[in-house]
RNA sequence: GGGCGCUUAGCUCAGCGGUAGAGCACUACCUUCACACGGUAGGGGUCACAGGUUCGAAUCCUGUAGCGCCCACCA
């Protein structure tokens, strides 16, 4: 016998080994249509955290769902090598012995970052495992396989002699203390509290304007006036004509530069004037660009690789850290009598995404993708429909980015990656998949952004480029499903990528989810000490109830995420336990062989019929939410369904269905209670895996390697909807919810039988005679019958659709609480009445509405009309004071 | 500065043109033979505000206010 609570965790870790020895995972290649998503591959950095368990779970529901469909349903797993955030790790476990990746070099450093991979790859992909997610862990891909790395060496060497990939010395983000160049997109702007400096800049030659020996300039980083390589005044200033041509003296360092007119400087802004610093700004390197055909003007590059001042900086300055610098020549220009004024400025800094660094605008050689070519191919993607977006926004957002977009720099000084394929000679550069033959060749240091890698997971992982069985079935993917904040960085590269290479967009359907924060809607992070681990919510409530959970909240908007509704969640799950405990007592299992002996076109009694109709309509509208992946909807419908439809009532139902005395009745119910659980499990599969394939197993007897998770899914376009089944059933909630209401007020128990009778001449009509049986458990109703005589003192009358109802209490019953209890039923129905009434008043109403809802309207003012006479007509006779 | 979005019951959120919904929380009653991680009943909302379109608007349009996210080189 089931225990009253459902113990997942025996549970769990048996299915979990079960079905991946059992193949079930495998994606079969036999022909079948493919549905395939590729799972963003987690980064070997860390472990399982709540956005990576939204971020499988809502994939692993379509493909578990698709493979029940029958489809070749691959969820593609793997990791990613996460260049610069396993130096990150590396170096922050270093740094408690004061060691870099400099004093360890680069072998020895990448020994121990296979090494990092080997451990924290196991641990994320254990933990994926546990959430049940069924993927196909026999072609699981790393980024830096031999044959993945061979891939990226193409896509590279293709680029290049395509002219998409160049190389190009420019000022790029740099990060100072990891000593490498970040993408645009790895630049996170933060509000920095700041000064603005105002300078005096002495014009050379002593020449003097209106009386003034030199102009003002404002700076918030006053230790780059060291390499300033001019002065821009706006052409349209007043000043401009007389100044425009004449040199001033840099302080501290005494080189005269000139003054150019160029549109960069506001008049608005601060003196009119903005230095220029071609070499440490990517503002003033636009101006040097502009102007350095036509004007001398010097690149002067002041910082080493980890931002101290270098030999270009004057004696004192050299060997300094930047900020040290910075408060030197604050401090020299103070002592010059050429600072004119510090004012406290709030700007935008930009910081390196990963380790929160002040970058630097440096000038280097770097490797770029020309962007625009590829930009252009995804939007035209878009315009023909080859690819869709669930939601709207994202669309927008892709558009603007790719409208707007910049070269993206993919080189970087890092170790840990994959090595550029270029090699040197003197001026000579090779590309090629392989070292060029002949002496003397080096290979270029860098190794690429790790989401150039990324950008080709949809096929490098089915075997692009040599081709095969794989590539042709997987690819394009079906849809791709990750976090919105991950649609710059993945999604468009993968699309660039996916375009040029291989002639395809790599997806169908682009949906992107939230963000998780939490039930505050703070963001999580360990500094706040808000972090939730779905580790721990899997051993306290089970992965079931956590799955469900993300599928519930799942949203496009950011989500709110607290463990209160995980136990919700697993209050489910409980409850679908005890339901399933419920058909064991009553011996009712659904094996095998019972499929085919049963049709539900043939099922007579109206509360089966009811039931199926019911059920039917919850599975049409689960396929129609999933299909537009709205997780959170067809999750919703399914646990209300199961509740409140087959708990609530059709269980409750079946308690007097399985005692009638017709033998033909009790075996129908027994057939309906064992069909539709064994189809509500296989909706429920997808949500909550562990706890159906548990359920199922048992209640179908299935034998050993027979597993729910390969079952077919439901089609519910045949299952009869009975109408008049539901009709029948609509009058007895209304009447048991009437009679259950009646007892509340009247604080009656629900051991004393009530006996009812409607109001009206000669037997009980049919339609009432139907349903009088299943009152009795319901409402706890005795006998029900009918009689034309009206309520005497101390019974009670129900307005139940147009029907009067008695309850002959006298004495359980105090007159006044009966007078109150319907007087607020009449409001409660006049209020409605009277709406109703102003809708069909209204010609416009009458002339233009659909007939069907102008029929519902009038359906429903007859049935109000005839409750509100009636209540009244109470209130006035029988129950009148 | 540009772009995008949100504002519905105390809280978290569905609904997105035809009588205001769920879960949690709250109140009362109930350990009734699937389930107290439960059952039954109940209280609680002029759907941010102002205009407009429509027979009809929480739902579409415009504007206002508050909140949030993304992008962006103002010295």
């Amino acid at each position: 016998m089931l225990d009253t609570r459902y113990d997942f965790k025996a549970i769990e870790s048996r299915l979990t080994s079960e079905w991946e020895k059992a193949g079930c995972f495998d994606a079969v290649l036999d022909g079948r249509k493919p549905f395939a998503i590729m799972m963003p591959p987690p980064n070997v950095t860390g472990t399982l955290h709540l956005g990576h368990a939204l971020d499988n779970t809502l994939p692993d529901i379509l493909i578990r769902r698709a493979r029940m469909q029958g489809l070749a349903a691959l969820y593609q797993p793997g990791t990613d090598h996460a260049s610069i955030a396993v130096h990150v790790v590396l170096e922050r476990q270093w740094a408690k012995e004061g060691k870099n990746r400099f004093d360890y070099g680069r072998e020895k450093f990448l020994e121990k970052a296979w090494e990092w991979k080997d451990y924290s790859a196991g641990i994320i992909t254990t933990q994926l495992r546990r959430l049940g997610i069924s993927c196909d862990w026999k072609h699981e891909r790393f980024t830096m396989d031999p044959a993945y790395a061979a891939a990226v060496n193409e896509a590279f060497v293709t680029l290049h002699q395509k002219g998409l990939i160049y190389r190009g010395q420019r000022l790029v983000n740099w990060d100072p203390k990891m000593q490498t160049a970040v993408s645009d997109l790895e630049v996170k702007h933060k509000e920095v509290n700041g000064h603005l400096w105002h300078v005096r800049y002495k014009f050379a030659d002593g020449f003097k304007y209106k009386g003034e020996d030199g102009i003002e300039i404002a700076t918030t980083r006053p230790e780059t006036i060291l390499a300033d390589a001019a002065i821009a005044i706006n052409p349209k200033d007043k000043r401009a004509k007389d100044l425009v041509g004449k040199m001033v003296v840099v302080p501290v360092c005494n080189r005269q530069i000139p003054i150019i007119a160029d549109e960069m400087a506001d008049p608005e802004f601060g003196s009119g004037m903005v230095k220029v610093t071609p070499a440490h700004d990517f503002n003033d390197f636009a101006f040097y660009q502009r102007h350095k055909d036509e004007a001398d003007i010097p690149l002067i590059n002041l910082l080493t690789p980890d931002a101290h001042l270098n030999e270009n900086a004057p004696a004192g300055y050299v060997g300094l850290e930047r900020f040290a610098a910075r408060k030197k020549m604050v401090a020299e220009l103070e002592e010059l009598g050429q600072l004119i004024k510090a004012e406290p400025h709030v700007h935008n800094v930009g910081h390196a995404e990963r380790d929160d660094i002040i970058l630097e605008p440096y000038l280097t050689w770097q490797w770029y993708v020309k962007t625009g070519p590829l930009a252009e191919k995804c939007l035209k993607a878009a315009d023909n429909g080859d690819i869709e977006f669930i939601n709207d926004r994202d669309e927008k957002i892709y558009r603007h980015w790719l409208e707007n977009i910049q070269d993206w720099c993919i080189s970087r000084q890092l170790w840990w990656g994959h090595r550029i394929p270029a090699w040197y000679r003197g001026n000579e550069v090779y590309v090629g998949t392989a070292a060029p033959q002949g002496e003397g060749w080096k290979q270029d240091e860098d190794i690429l952004d790790t989401w150039f890698s990324s950008g080709l997971w949809p096929f490098a992982t089915q075997g692009w480029p040599q081709g095969g069985e794989r590539l042709q079935t997987f690819y394009p993917n079906s849809a791709i499903t990750p976090g919105r904040d991950i649609l710059f960085f993945w999604v468009i590269r993968m699309m660039m990528m996916g375009l040029e290479l291989t002639g395809k967009a790599p997806f169908k359907t682009i949906y992107t989810h939230g963000l998780i924060n939490d039930e505050h809607g703070q963001k999580m992070s360990k500094s706040k000490g808000n972090v939730l681990d779905p580790i721990g919510l899997m051993d306290e409530f089970g992965t079931d109830a956590l799955r469900l959970t993300m599928a519930t909240i799942a949203s496009s908007e950011d989500m709110r995420f607290s463990t209160g509704k995980v136990e919700q969640s697993r209050n489910f799950c409980t409850k679908l336990w005890n339901a399933a405990r419920y058909l064991a007592l009553q011996d009712v299992r659904w094996l095998p062989e019972d499929e085919a002996k049963f049709d539900v076109q043939t099922i007579k009694h109206p509360i089966n019929r009811w039931l199926v109709g019911r059920l039917a309509e919850m599975a049409t509208s689960v396929d129609k939410h999933l299909d537009a992946y709205a997780f959170n909807q067809a999750a919703q419908e399914v646990y209300h369904f199961t509740w409140g439809t087959w708990c609530d009532w059709y269980l409750e139902l079946t308690k007097p269905l399985l005692r009638d005395t017709d033998a033909a009745v009790v075996a129908e119910t027994k057939n309906v209670l064992g069909w539709a659980f064994e189809k509500i499990l296989r909706i429920l599969h997808p949500f909550t895996p562990f706890i159906t394939e548990e359920l199922w197993q048992g209640h179908t007897v299935a034998e050993k390697n027979n597993y729910l998770m390969l079952q077919r899914w439901p089609v519910a376009a045949n299952w009869p909807v009975d109408k008049a089944a539901r009709v029948t059933i609509d009058r007895l909630v209304a009447l048991t919810g009437a009679v259950r209401q009646a007892r509340m007020m009247h604080k009656l128990s629900f051991k004393i039988p009530l006996n009812i009778f409607r109001k009206g001449e000669g037997a009980l009509p049919a339609e009432w005679q139907e349903i009088s049986a299943y009152l009795k458990p319901l409402a706890g109703v005795g006998e029900f019958a009918q009689r034309n005589n009206p309520p005497a003192a101390g019974e009670a009358t129900l307005v139940v659709e147009g029907d009067e109802f008695i309850l002959p209490l006298t004495g359980l019953i105090d007159l006044a609480a009966e007078r109150e209890r319907l007087q607020k039923e009449l409001n409660n129905q006049q209020a409605e009445l009277s709406k109703i009434d102003n809708l069909l008043g209204n010609a416009g109403f009458v002339a233009k509405a659909p007939p069907a809802v102008l029929e519902q309207n009038r359906d429903r003012q007859n049935v109000l009309r005839d409750s509100t006479n009636k209540i009244e007509a109470l209130l006035k006779g029988p129950y009148a004071v």
